[in-house]
DNA sequence: CTTGACTCCGTACCTAAGTACGGATGTTAT
DNA sequence: ATAACATCCGTACTTAGGTACGGAGTCAAG
């Protein structure tokens, strides 16, 4: 059994991210004995690194709900909405290396300039005149 | 010239967006003719766009700010703006490419899952128990 | 000269995932 | 039993980039 404090300390989060995660109902607020503070069990432990780890996959706090509903009983929907992010996490990595490309190819622009003035960056950010 | 709902339609933003991008200093506000209303230049909708065109590069609008301070001078360190930006990305696509292989390979775990009841994807987010 | 559309301006609200504050109460060590 | 620390709880603040609201003033058409 932990207090809140150690909890946190275990999980490597703040106690206001244990605090926070109860009021979005990620985790179970333990009965307050009428005297005194909190006790944690090890299961609340379990369900922050739960958490923590669903987060370094990509998952929003929301989804990681979805996640936690989900995970006494449907493999078939968890796998379905890690396929959902999948598809997310593709398509940010195609904009992102087209972004790359651009900015590779403006950097390399401007390696080529000689003339101080006209930074070839700022000339392609202005729009043609009308 | 145009008034404000004009130079956000030429712009495709809102009115409101004119009006964040001033407060924010990125925009400057045209003298208010002491009766009715202000009247922008051409100039600030090259302005507008090129905000615009910036941050579909992925600049953040505090980087389009130092950005247009630099614009007027300093190719190098424009340059180096974007060098820098271009690291950031390198990064994300990094980190993203690292998630996208991790998904893939719990997904692929689903697949050949027969087990209902012990989803790969719940399994692996579990902590090992102490 | 009045109606409807537009603008001005400050302020509040939005998402996400927390972080910070502050007063009241509870616990522990001396 | 009192100091020092921990916890409880509600509320406000944070970043980024806007969006929405509401009351007052202004402008153009009929």
């Amino acid at each position: 059994m932990y207090t809140i404090s150690k909890l946190a300390k275990e999980a490597n989060v703040g106690v206001e991210t244990i605090r926070f995660y109860e009021k979005k109902a990620l985790l179970q607020q333990p009965i307050k004995p009428s005297q005194g503070y909190r006790q944690y069990t090890p299961q609340a432990l379990s369900r922050v690194l739960f958490i923590k780890r669903a987060q370094h996959l990509g998952f929003t706090l929301a989804e990681i709900s979805s996640l936690l509903v989900l995970s006494n009983s449907n493999c078939e929907e968890v796998q379905s909405l890690a396929e959902h992010k999948l598809d997310v996490i593709e398509e940010k990595l195609k904009d992102l290396t087209r972004l790359k490309g651009s900015l590779q190819s403006l950097i390399s622009d401007c390696k080529n300039n000689t003339n101080e003035k006209a930074c070839p960056i700022i000339q392609s950010l202005q729009p043609e005149k009308k």
